[in-house]
DNA sequence: TTGACAAGCTACCGATCGTTCGGTAACCTA
DNA sequence: TAGGTTACCGAACGATCGGTAGCTTGTCAA
């Protein structure tokens, strides 16, 4: 349980990234540790120098899905004054995370259920402060009188949507050119938000 | 296998009904057969009277999830003319199947990959029907000049994962009065695809 | 040169997995 | 009333599950 995340332990965070991917693929209870171990070239006790057990494996991959989220989208997003510039970017650099960095695990939200509820209860808490930035986006918005006549919960609710379902569409059948899928995402959320122009 | 599929046999369904609740909830690979013999009030080699197999039980779920989604949804949206309205009605239908009916069962198309490749194909087939009635209205739209400049394929997806999504929240947080929820879907999707009145 | 330590390994544990077996009570039909 | 079918049960199967104990390395500071 390391205190400092200072510095990268190169194997340990290639683990992290190989059972996300794992995952997100066959989900928490389809995905092994076996499987895991084979997907890193060890052997399941290898494997139990870097974790202490499955369930605090998800919990480690999510808190640091999100760490790492709020490194390249969250706080780079935040010092955009403009509240659609904001959003934009926020929505570009979600969807290009998930694509170049291994930040797909976002997916695996929908699995936090695995958790015991304290941890459950963490993991929920640091997602709403992404929620939040979203709903603040939102709001500033609407006083400025840019924002739709929509309810705001829901609307944030279907841009976090349409960007996890964008990771969700990578590992099927959509192999699209990323900045043209990001472009058009981004297009047709400020559509569905923003006033038309007058 | 039964060919015939004309009435209903209760208790299976009741089967079918309940694994899907489960599987929705925990994953395929995280519902164990034992799982679902102690919700349906059954020893598991009891179930075995009901089915041949996990992955079978996955295939029948998925299989007559989109045969009511056929019945409840596509057949109903097909007959209307304008494909806005029809659109508005597929959106809305869709959501209350998966709210008041079981047919929430939709996020489950996230787990055919557990399917052996021909089941897969099977059912992919059969989603790419529902796929394209929504891609036809979109079309329609477009050549009537009344859809935005937009990829129609990613918007598909769009709308798709919109629907789907909704179905997501029902399962954690989301607990807001369902035709408010149905009227602002409906809304968000039309902002994002249709031009502004003039 | 030594020794501490991280990072692996082989070998194994009890529990649970999906699945199959033989059997049985209740019902339908002739 | 005999024969067959439907719907289930208890018990067990081999395989795999998550996890552990103890041994062997490679690396590097003292």
């Amino acid at each position: 349980m390391k205190l400092i995340a200072g510095e990268a332990p190169t194997r340990t965070e290639e683990i992290y990234r190989t059972a996300a991917e794992l995952m997100v693929e066959k989900g928490y209870g389809g995905t092994s540790i076996s499987d895991i171990a084979q997907a890193v070239g060890m052997t399941k006790a290898g494997l139990y120098h870097h974790f202490s057990g499955k369930q605090e494996l998800l919990f480690q991959i999510l808190n640091s899905a999100i760490d790492e989220g709020d490194r390249v989208v969250s706080k780079p997003a935040r010092s955009i004054e403009d509240p659609e510039q904001r959003l934009r970017q926020l929505i570009r650099l979600q969807i290009q995370g998930q694509i170049s960095l291994g930040l797909a695990f976002i997916v695996l939200f929908s699995e936090r259920n695995h958790l015991e509820p304290a941890q459950q209860k963490k993991i929920s808490g640091r997602m709403r402060k992404f929620h939040a930035l979203i709903k603040q986006a939102l709001r500033e918005l609407a006083e400025q009188d840019r924002l739709r006549n929509l309810d705001v919960d829901i609307a944030t609710m279907h841009i976090m949507n349409a960007m996890t379902g964008v990771a969700r569409w990578k590992h099927q059948n959509f192999a699209s050119d990323p900045e043209h899928l990001i472009q058009e995402t981004i297009a047709y959320t400020m559509a569905a938000l923003l006033k038309p122009a007058s």
